[in-house]
RNA sequence: AGCGGGGUGGGGUAGCCAGGAUAUCCCGCGGGGCUCAUAACCCCGAGAUCAAUAGUUCAAAUCUAUUCCCCGCUACCA
């Protein structure tokens, strides 16, 4: 089972946590997710691409009650943050939504009723912590305590400020509620439960045949085969979407924000006239693109609940590497972070450089270090060297000398060339190694900087003309082929290339097919400019030291 | 602790499932060339006991076992 012309295709990211701004980390899934869809577009495919803001749960009410702000304000704010990072570095999605939209609490209130109604929901008797002067149930991130390990002050879930040990509540010594610093005493109280062991048997088949990276089926295959328990489904939180027909609750985030990737495709489906059910019900291919670290999220829980409701589940789950920053795991409070914003934009560094180091850095399921200098090497090697420096030393040649495109038809070495490239990248994005595809579109620019060089223009063009132009001719459509294959990398710069090369209408509107359709001799070519800039050191220097600042003051604040 | 993933010249990376002769490619390094191009480009070269140990085999980076190291997850963080 394979992807075909007429399957109709739905692509979805892991949902954004909106409690904090854009980092590396999402550029993770969100980045090789719009290349994807790219590469599906410009391979002739029917695909969609839908995502939003993941905006309840403990965090975000915590998050708000410090800012002294309501949770709404404060998801709204960085809902249109991501949606606004994403529009700049191109990542091309079809609707961005929120799971804090009518749309979304009535798919997910749905959903939850009619497991009830299947007899896959089960409500049952728990003690839980209690705060006698709040009157609330408290969470495990409404708890503080000392940790058991390291005697530090930890939270009910993690020890944050001492081991980073994750915690269970009840091992926490003295528990406390954080708002107001009362003990936190025992509680009988009645929660809701999805009764996951009934889904086993589904569970392993579906694992079993499922697409994307093997990451993501052997995790799940081994979680499942430990033996599955049910999984509450509700929790005692203001902040969220009520528990249909238990409305003191709410539901758990991880039991209804997924539902997005259905609530943001009936909302999308509603706006443009499409159908949703096209996707999650009469078939379709839904390919999720997720880290790592929620994989079983992704292929355990989520495909139950579909299961449950009889919905379509996923045809493919793409999981990737984490990233890290300097050697390190992300993490904010310690500084290890680059912040899309802070790092990349208002610094003024190129977007498209920023996609092509993610991509190409190293393979999608390995995890990826952030390091400056490698980054600079990347674009000044690798963009500037062999990529800018081809399109920029043809078109301005060209321009130079006749001002418009040489005669020529495109002789076999040149055209076996971009044939192989492009089998080579069909069958890299399939198996969703986008380092792959990217390499072999690089590899095309390398080749033709040695076909260049080896023609030798600048000695032809006294010698024998029509040689000249005829070669001319060859690394033109070469670089035609070039733009077109590195779209889904680098939709801006593609978009230029497809520009000086005087082309009509957009490159994201091409097709692979149109990489040999013969250049028009004859047309003028503008002035070229150059495609990309380096880095210098001392600017890489001076971002490295920012950076180095930042975990060194993290550090000191932590003591 | 359990489960999953990984360890290949200085950095990154391919090859591993279906074992085969000089282990791929990019960067860096040394030498040469070109001069159209952003000191860019092209060619040649040096550099790896394929994490370790034991085993299977005519043959192991690749298969098996054990060990070490790194990362993720372990159901109330998302």
């Amino acid at each position: 089972m394979t992807l075909t012309k007429s399957d109709k295709i739905l692509v979805t990211c892991g949902l954004p946590y909106s409690n904090g701004t854009a980092h590396i980390g999402h550029l993770r899934t969100y980045i090789p997710g719009d290349a994807y869809v790219r590469y599906l577009k410009r391979f002739g495919f029917d695909v969609r691409f839908v995502c939003g803001s993941d905006t309840h749960g403990a965090p975000i009410e915590l998050a708000a009650e410090e800012a002294g702000i309501t949770p709404q304000k404060l998801v709204e704010k960085y809902h249109a943050h991501f949606k606004n990072i994403f529009e700049i570095l191109n990542i091309g999605v079809d609707f961005y939504g929120t799971t804090e939209a009518p749309y979304h609490y009535k798919r997910a209130q749905t959903i939850i009723r009619t497991l009830e109604e299947n007899g896959y929901v089960e409500a049952r008797d728990v003690e839980l912590p209690y705060c006698n002067t709040c009157k609330t149930f408290l969470a495990d991130r409404f708890l503080v305590g000392t940790c058991p390990y390291c005697g530090a002050l930890a939270r009910g879930d993690e020890c944050d400020q001492g081991c980073q040990r994750y915690l269970d509540a009840d091992q926490l010594i003295d528990p406390r509620c954080v708002i107001c610093g009362s003990p936190a005493i025992k509680r009988k109280t009645r929660h809701h439960f999805l009764k996951l062991p009934a889904f086993t048997d589904f569970l392993i088949k579906f694992n079993e045949q499922l697409k994307g990276t093997p990451l993501a089926r052997n995790y799940a295959l081994g979680w499942i085969r430990q033996g599955l328990k049910d999984w509450g489904i509700s929790r005692d939180l203001k902040w969220g979407i009520p528990y249909p027909g238990d409305e003191k609750l709410v539901l758990y985030v991880w039991a209804e924000n997924y539902a997005g990737y259905i609530s943001f495709t009936e909302e999308w489906a509603r706006q443009t006239g499409a159908d949703w059910k096209d996707y999650w019900i009469q078939g379709g291919k839904v390919v999720n693109f997720i880290g790592a670290d929620i994989v079983y999220h992704h292929a355990v829980f989520w495909p139950a609940i579909l299961k449950g409701v009889n919905y379509n589940t996923p045809y493919a789950i793409v999981a990737s590497g984490m990233v890290k920053v300097e050697g390190h795991g992300l993490s904010k409070s310690r500084g290890f972070v680059i912040d899309i914003e802070e790092d990349f934009i208002k610094q003024g560094i190129d977007l498209d450089s920023v996609r092509y180091y993610i991509l190409s850095y190293t393979g999608h399921t390995k995890d990826l270090d952030f390091v400056w200098k490698d980054f600079q090497s990347k674009l000044n090697n690798e963009l500037v060297g062999i990529l800018g420096n081809y399109a920029y030393r043809v078109l301005l040649f060209i321009h130079k000398n006749f001002k418009k495109i040489p005669e020529g038809t495109l002789e076999t070495p040149v055209d076996k060339q971009i044939d192989e490239a492009v089998n080579k990248i069909h069958e890299a994005f399939h198996d969703f190694k986008f380092k792959e595809a990217v390499d072999a579109t690089m590899q095309l620019a390398a080749y033709g900087n040695v076909l260049f060089q080896q023609c030798e223009p600048w000695k032809t063009i006294k010698l024998d003309l029509k040689q000249c132009q005829n070669d001319l001719y060859q690394c033109l459509q070469l670089l035609k082929a070039i733009a077109i294959l590195i779209e889904p990398a680098l939709p801006s710069i593609a978009e230029r290339i497809w520009q000086q090369l005087g082309q009509k209408g957009s490159v994201h509107d091409t097709n692979v097919e149109n990489c040999k359709e013969a250049l028009k001799a004859g047309a003028d070519l503008p002035k070229p400019e150059v495609l990309f800039t380096k880095i210098p050191d001392e600017a890489v220097d001076k971002l490295a030291t920012g950076l180095n600042t930042r975990i060194e003051s993290a550090r000191s604040k932590a003591n």
